[in-house]
DNA sequence: GGTTGCACTTAGCATTTGCGTA
DNA sequence: TACGCAAATGCTAAGTGCAACC
């Protein structure tokens, strides 16, 4: 009772806080008709909710709570029955919920909700016994015998020394188009290339044993034991953050004008209206919430007399410095090649000197020892805090972690850090407070190292043991749904939301940021129950935005139970009450964590995600594929994860116009076929009229031409499908942090697929660990 | 048992790089 | 060689979950 007086409370809070005037507002700042704030502010609307379901269980109302013509259809998806993805991500992910209730009315709430509670304590839990723990080692230990990195250097090579002719050389035609020279010029053009031919195999075997020696200093510490749990490395030693550059001023000529007249700003001053002027094309400045956030934190740091000038932001025009910082960008690009070399040979100098430490006496690649520059905080949909100044971090902010005795890191001159620690039980190597909601950013290591790479593999074992338990745990959740006790109910159908549909956990947020949820959070409002839906029965559908506002919107019939309990959970209740307003993902990680240790929501992410990806790679592929066909089997089983986890992106703006390009090049091909074939049987005829040796080659040499055409179209047509299955599917967040690395090389050396088709430079540094210890037995 | 802070993973968008093609 | 595009990489927001504390 008492937590879901606190649920409520703490609901309340946010909602007094974000003004109603705001949230009824769509993303371009207009306001929208809000049938439920109607609803909801009427007393008779209290038990009516947003959510439609059948009085009793005889006939249902089907309603629908969006427009159905602004939701694509997505169908074919085992896991969940119907997983439906917005083709319309734009439009729908900033689709926002109307909420809005008198504290009253919340309150009256909250003791209607009180009625529905069973509060016979049911002891329905069994603890169940742990399996093995840590890091299991493969019985089979393979060394890789590919170079996937091969590729790449050898090019950058190419290139390099193309680059490093003489500008006269540059200016010579090349090869057999050269004009006719002087017996001494030809002399000495022959022994220009013979030094450059030495030079050039100087520099390749340079780059070959460099090359060997990264390859044998490659730490394989997935050969080596572990530290302990809590210990994570005996030293580490670093140069601490590279600090932002700071802030350059205008040039004279640009200014800044208020109310029509030019005005001078103080640095400070000129340095935020910068950050303003840089995003004048984003959509971001249109929106109100951004507009006033910046102007009062800008107003905050402006001088009595600036602040005293400029009154509204309305008045201001920035579109001067946004000229300039267009200008500036045009320029960058438009660098000669030598000037750009100069940039890049500085940006290589730098993370050769801040982006590597040495941990335990191995050279590790930090993640990020940038600090984050100044600037003007994007949140992610309709966040509050958008707008809002993110300050310049000072050393005085940075903490930094290292050991003892190692070099301490210079803070820059005349500063000192916040404070140096020898902490070993973090990973971390410098960390400091933002600003926007005071919480604490790190500077860590990349995830190809050690650290890193560790904690993966030991993430990818713990769902390996899900596995294992996965049977008795869904048996156990199924008995839940008829326990007496309405939080054991509650849990059981939220873990088995978790189970089947993959949502994550839904912690508690905090009051000023966006409103999302996950599945302990869901609210009344976000789910509609059919009770029957597109011919099937008990259909639950689901509609809210979930972790970076990404719309999650879905129709899956579930079991019967489930249907009942979820009618009994909403019952009594407003649309913005929460669905499962008994329990927490605190005590739902509990409840999972007696079934197996470290067991936790988030597992049954990475096991559903693994599982998928193994069980449609087995169904997808067969041997009498071409490489190309195997490729597109592997990313159909990569998308129908990706389509489980909700891993949506924009559409590419070059979409349509890429399609278009590629459909004229398959249309180009297939006119070339026909001409082909036509060709082919014109020489099938001259050799039947006339054989020779002559007429056979040239009908072998037809016959191979179409050959090669129809693979080339074969190739473009993969291509086609592949990029439109793929238009608004991300499948590289899935790729990177779901899917056991191991099924992926197991695979790849079943099916004789380079692992670099799959895999870029970045994906085989961080799962360096499972292309070197895996075969192509490994089950998941 | 709840709250809070901290440490870490997961996430999509922005920017840069480099490849294929005209 | 220049250009346009897709892929790779960088950046940082936004989640999860644990442990200390009350």
């Amino acid at each position: 009772m008492k937590l879901e007086k606190e649920k409520h409370d703490k609901r309340e809070k946010k909602k007094i806080k974000l003004s109603s005037k705001d949230r009824e507002k769509e993303p371009n700042g207009k306001h929208k008709p809000s049938s439920k704030v109607k609803q909801s502010d009427s007393p008779s609307a209290v038990s009516s909710s947003a959510v439609k379901c059948e009085a009793g269980d005889g006939d249902m109302h089907e309603d629908v709570k969006a427009d159905p013509s602004e939701r694509a259809q997505h169908d074919g998806h085992e896991k969940s029955g119907s997983l439906e993805i917005n083709n319309n991500i734009e439009k729908n992910n900033n689709k926002q919920k109307t909420q809005s209730k008198s504290s009253k009315e919340r309150h009256n709430r909250k003791e209607k909700s009180e009625q529905t509670a069973d509060v016979k304590p049911v002891d329905g839990d069994s603890n169940q016994a742990d399996e093995g723990q840590g890091c299991e080692s493969e019985a089979t230990r393979k060394q890789e015998t590919d170079e996937p990195q091969a590729a790449a250097p050898v090019k950058i090579k190419k290139k390099k020394v193309k680059d490093e002719k003489s500008p006269d050389d540059k200016n010579q035609p090349s090869g057999k188009k050269r004009k006719k020279q002087s017996p001494e010029h030809d002399k000495a053009e022959k022994s220009k290339n013979i030094e450059r031919d030495e030079d050039d195999k100087k520099k390749k075997k340079a780059k070959k044993e460099d090359k060997k020696d990264q390859e044998s200093d490659k730490w394989k510490w997935w050969e080596e034991g572990k530290l302990s749990d809590t210990q994570k490395w005996s030293s580490l030693e670093h140069k601490g953050p590279y600090f932002a550059p700071e802030y350059e001023p205008l040039p004279d000529n640009v200014c800044f004008c208020y109310d029509g007249q030019p005005v001078k700003l103080s640095p400070a001053t000129e340095e935020i209206a910068s950050f303003y002027a840089k995003m004048l094309d984003h959509e971001y400045t249109t929106k109100e919430v951004f507009q006033n956030n910046f102007f009062s934190d800008w107003k905050e740091e402006m001088t009595p007399k600036e602040s005293e000038l400029i009154q509204t932001l309305s008045k201001c025009d920035f579109s001067q410095i946004h000229k300039y910082f267009v200008e500036k960008s045009e320029e960058r690009k438009n660098m000669t090649k030598e000037e750009k070399q100069v940039l890049k040979d500085e940006a290589s100098r730098l993370t050769e000197e801040y982006g590597y430490c040495l941990l335990d006496g191995h050279r590790e690649k930090i993640g990020n020892f940038k600090l984050e520059p100044p600037g003007l905080f994007r949140g992610r949909g309709e966040h509050p805090k958008m707008g809002k100044l993110k300050k310049r971090i000072q050393p005085e902010d940075v903490a930094i972690n290292c050991s003892e005795n190692s070099k301490i890191p210079e803070p820059p001159a005349g500063h000192r850090w916040k404070r140096v620690q020898h902490d070993n039980t973090v990973t971390w190597l410098a960390s400091w407070l933002e600003n926007i909601h005071g919480r604490p950013k790190y500077i860590m290591l990349n995830p190809s190292s050690k650290l890193k790479g560790e904690k993966d593999w030991q993430k990818y074992e713990t769902a390996r043991r899900l596995k294992m338990r996965v049977n008795s745990i869904r048996k156990q959740y199924r008995r839940d749904w008829k326990s007496r006790e309405m939080k054991i109910r509650q849990r059981g159908v939220a873990i088995y939301f978790i189970d089947k549909l993959a949502l994550r956990a839904g912690n508690e947020k905090d009051d000023e940021s966006a409103d999302t949820v996950g599945c302990c959070s869901l609210r009344v409002e976000h789910i509609s129950l059919h009770r029957r839906l597109d011919g099937q029965e008990y259909v639950v559908e689901f509609d809210f935005l979930g972790k970076d506002s990404i719309r999650y919107y879905n129709k899956v019939p579930v079991e019967k139970q489930v249907f009942k309990n979820l009618k009994l959970f909403i019952k009594y209740k407003d649309p913005e009450d929460d669905l499962f307003d008994r329990i927490t993902t605190i005590n739902l990680n509990k409840t999972l964590n007696e079934s197996m240790s470290g067991l936790t929501a988030k597992v049954f992410r990475t096991y559903n995600a693994s599982t998928t990806l193994q069980d449609q790679l087995n169904k997808l592929t067969t041997e009498d594929m071409t490489v190309e066909e195997k490729i597109l089997s592997y990313n159909r089983a990569n998308r129908a994860v990706a389509i489980l986890c909700n891993h949506q992106r924009a559409a590419p703006k070059t979409f349509e116009k890429s399609m278009q390009l590629l459909q004229e090049k398959i249309q180009k091909k297939k006119e070339q076929i026909e001409e082909a074939k036509k060709e082919l049987k014109e020489a099938k005829k001259a050799h039947k009229d006339a054989p020779s040796d002559k007429s056979k080659k040239l009908l072998e040499k037809k016959e191979k031409a179409v050959q090669r055409l129809s693979e080339q179209l074969k190739k473009l047509q993969l291509q086609e499908t592949d990029r439109e299955e793929n238009k608004v599917i991300a499948l590289g967040t899935s790729k990177l942090n779901y899917l056991d690395p191991r099924i992926t090389v197991a695979w790849c050396k079943k099916h004789q697929v380079p692992i670099e088709k799959i895999y870029n430079k970045t994906q085989r540094d961080k799962f360096a660990w499972a292309i070197d210890m895996t075969d192509e037995n490994f089950q998941f």
